[in-house]
DNA sequence: ATCCAGGGACGCG
DNA sequence: CGCGTCCATGGA
């Protein structure tokens, strides 16, 4: 068991910045997380997060995963100084961090996110794993893993509707395929900067702009991944009629556009 | 009922 | 290239 003392750091807000969505508030203050093979439970109060793993866990696995050395402070004070949009935006997203998680989870994930809302894409997931994962048991509680390309890639292209997958099921399906056939690496995306990972991901089928900036920012940490949706379209003709200035945002406009994002699904409630 | 949700493939001109 | 259209599913 960690706990340590963290600034800029929301675990309720991460949970429903709609990047992870396998990460759920079972309690007020209380947390789980799966990823890849591992499961973690987690509390917060305050400044104080518990980490409810070992030390060497914690320093080789999570402290990673939560971008917990990324300097999010800076980023507030930047986003404060740009305009009042954006500093009403940080005021109230200001917990987030971009998560590093698993490569081919986010592709999967944002395969079924699209023309689909958030908590229906985390059931779809939930469906996924659980009938085509492995049960696995934490100290905390069980989950089930998140299948292998290899295993979906063998499925009929239809298969998933079963999941509630719907037409998007084919999109899993075929770049699965891509995977486990080889014709498509995922180690190699891995060491590509932004521009060359997007056009190479681009090639899965189902992956377009949005899906593609989507899986650079949350799995591959190009934080200058800039995702367009629905939403974003809206507060950005909104708000940012001669365009957002992403020059302004120093190659972290990532951060910016999950404050934005945060704030434009969550201002109506509470405050 | 109709619209919409973290879009993209495809076919047309 | 820039534009419609279709694609499943479920909640408001």
């Amino acid at each position: 068991m960690v706990t340590k003392e963290i600034q800029a750091f929301d675990l309720e807000q991460i949970c429903s910045s709609g990047q992870c969505f396998r990460m759920r508030m079972t309690e007020p203050g209380s947390f789980r997380v799966t990823a890849g093979n591992r499961g973690l439970k987690l509390s917060q109060q305050g400044k104080k997060v518990t980490f409810f793993c070992t030390e060497e866990e914690f320093e080789t696995v999570w402290k990673s995963y939560f971008d917990l050395e990324g300097d999010y402070l800076s980023c507030l004070r930047q986003a404060v100084s740009m305009d009042e949009y954006l500093a009403g935006a940080a005021s109230m997203a200001g917990g987030i961090r971009i998560l590093r998680q698993d490569l081919w989870e986010m592709i999967v994930s944002f395969l079924i996110s699209q023309q689909n809302n958030i908590p229906r894409i985390q059931r779809c997931i939930e469906n996924l794993c659980r009938t085509y994962g492995e049960k696995r048991e934490s100290e905390d509680f069980s989950y089930y893993t998140f299948p292998e390309p290899e295993k979906l890639g063998n499925l009929e292209e239809d298969a998933l509707k079963e999941c509630n997958l719907g037409y998007r099921s084919k999109y899993v399906v075929r770049s699965a395929r891509q995977i486990a056939e080889g014709s498509f690496s995922l180690e190699r995306l891995k060491s590509m900067g932004y521009e060359e990972a997007r056009g190479e991901l681009r090639k899965l089928f189902g992956v377009g702009e949005k899906v593609a900036d989507c899986i650079c920012l949350f799995s591959l940490h190009h934080l200058e991944a800039f995702p367009v949706d629905t939403h974003i379209r809206q507060a950005l003709a909104l708000h940012y009629p001669g365009g957002f200035p992403r020059e302004k945002c120093g190659g972290k406009e990532g951060i910016f556009q999950q404050y934005i994002f945060y704030y434009e699904l969550h201002k109506e409630k509470e405050k």
